[in-house]
RNA sequence: AGCCCGUUGGUGAAGUGGCUUAACACACUGCGUUCUCAGCGCAGCAUUCACGGGUUCGAACCCCGUACGGGUUACCA
């Protein structure tokens, strides 16, 4: 059998780096076995609906390199693949599921079921529908209908014995049926709740691994008596510890830049935060880290799952993201690195502008740094401030370095980082001095501080004239 | 409150009864290289695997209990 799995978004709006993660584990698992990768938006709650979340959806899995096979924009046999177009489906299953005595109607109001959740509370249990509507007689019913009282599908779920949910992760978990709720199957507004259209549309579609979030794993034992109902074959559950922020708590978007689109627009590559995200709570069996998408799909296994959550750590984040900025070929880095770049460079050539991105290729963690570590050379007055007067003051050979610097400096006539980096040289057999006394001063007085990328390259940024004036 | 799951350094983690006096990576610290930062190289960083008990010749790995953390108990997904 053909291995299947999908990704299921709800139209939201906010895709966190949780539900990336998930996504990333279900398209490895379909590559892996030559399988296929699914797309279906699961927007059955119309409130929370958000318009333009699909197209983020798309953008997102298309950055990281996700082919999906199958969806609502490449659809095939199993479609419609967004739930709000399969109502009818739905519909007819749950039918059939009354027709079975393994679901039935219910026209318990809004006020009579609040009256339950209050008497739960006060005996300090959990709310369990009491199945009342289950023992309405045929009569009643269909006079309920004709009298278009709304009502909903609940499942009938067994009253004793247990359910066994099997994990790929977890293993064998035992559910006592006597905790399981009546649970809704059609809402009143006839769209389906999240559950059962899910096992609708697992079973629909032929999806052979469901890779979700732990928090689903409860829900499990409600799947597998619905699919046990219809006599269907389960699929494989893999459920998949949450993500925690940095903190330990769980992802928020108060935390940080939690989102994909967030980082991706802080300047992380799709490829290295794809690279980072597989690695938390999973590893493989060797050392490696770094990996390629070819590489990924050959090494997943999905047994190495891991069962504890983890957190997210920007800073390894940093890690792996330096480290493909640094692996991208100079046109590439040109092309991602450039609308970083929000200073005011209108009044400097393109390859002004390439030279100084390209300083910094080795050196940045994320796009938007390039703005803090760039901003020595728009600046139009330096401050030397008083410490480093003081260093400049300390030894009688400084100014005489300058002043010979300055010199030779004002003699070049092809301005290339070459020639200026031959009047380092050229000073330092003049004077005799080298060392932090000779580059130090001159680095001080043309950028005030003490830091910055090689001289040369810094001294040709700045320019002849400028130079030359802040050597004075 | 019931039920379910988890717990190896600041972080990601390896580890499935003896090879573990717990790998590797990030971070951090120190040293070296360099005019500086970054990088790179080297070294250091858990006497111990939440805690307590048990099984065993032997336990991070198996069993029980406790604590802590998380999830779940919706006409949300």
């Amino acid at each position: 059998m053909k291995v299947r799995t999908r990704f299921a978004p709800s139209p939201t709006g906010f895709m966190h780096i949780g539900n990336l993660r998930t996504a990333i584990f279900e398209y490895l698992v379909a590559k892996k076995y030559n399988g296929d990768f699914i797309l279906r938006i699961e927007d059955t709650d119309q409130e929370r609906k958000v318009e333009g979340a699909i197209d983020f959806i798309y953008k997102t899995l298309e950055l990281c390199g996700f082919k999906i096979d199958e969806g609502p924009n490449n659809p095939k046999e199993c479609g419609p693949y967004i739930q709000s177009e399969r109502k009818d489906i739905y519909k007819k299953y749950a039918e059939e599921l009354v027709s079975k005595g393994k679901a039935y109607y219910c026209f318990c109001s809004e006020k009579e079921l609040e009256e339950m959740r209050e008497k739960a509370a006060l005996r300090k249990r959990p709310f369990l529908y009491d199945g009342r509507c289950s023992k309405l007689s045929k009569e009643k019913i269909a006079e309920n209908l004709a009298n278009g009282i709304p009502y909903v599908i609940r499942q009938k779920m067994p009253k004793i014995g247990t359910t066994v949910i099997e994990d790929l992760i977890y293993g064998k978990i035992k559910i006592d049926n006597s905790i399981l709720d009546d649970q809704i199957l059609i809402k009143s507004d006839g769209f389906p709740t999240y559950n059962f259209a899910n096992v609708i549309d697992d079973h629909l579609m032929g999806i052979t691994h469901v890779i979700r979030g732990k928090e689903y794993l409860d829900q499990t034992a409600k799947y597998n008596l619905l699919y046990d109902s219809f006599g269907w074959e389960k699929p494989t559950y893999i459920h998949v510890a949450m993500v925690l922020g940095s903190d330990g708590n769980k992802l928020s978007k108060r935390n940080g830049d939690a989102s994909f689109m967030d980082l991706y627009n802080e300047g992380y590559l799709p490829s290295a935060i794809v690279n980072y995200l597989v690695l938390l709570g999973w590893s493989p069996s060797n050392n490696q880290e770094v990996f390629t998408m070819e590489e990924l799909i050959n090494n997943f296994d999905e047994k190495r799952i891991s069962k504890s959550s983890s957190s997210y750590d920007v800073k390894k984040l940093n890690w792996f993201n330096q480290k493909y900025i640094k692996n991208l070929p100079d046109a590439e880095y040109l092309k991602f690195i450039r609308p970083f770049l929000t200073l005011d460079v209108s009044d400097k050539s393109e390859e002004w502008v390439n030279k100084l991105l390209l300083i910094y290729k080795d050196h940045i963690s994320y796009g938007k740094e390039i703005n803090e570590v760039v901003d020595i050379f728009f600046k139009d007055e330096i401050h030397i401030s008083d410490e480093l007067q003081e260093f400049l003051n300390s030894d009688e050979a400084i100014p005489k370095v300058i002043s010979e610097y300055r010199h030779e400096i004002s003699k070049i006539e092809d301005w290339n980082i070459e020639n200026i980096a031959k009047v380092i040289d050229i000073v330092k057999e003049k004077t005799g001095v080298k060392g932090k006394l000779l580059y130090m001063p001159i680095r001080i007085k043309i950028s005030g501080v003490e830091h910055g990328p090689e001289l040369p390259d810094e001294i040709y940024l700045i320019g002849k004239e400028k130079v030359l004036d802040r050597l004075k």
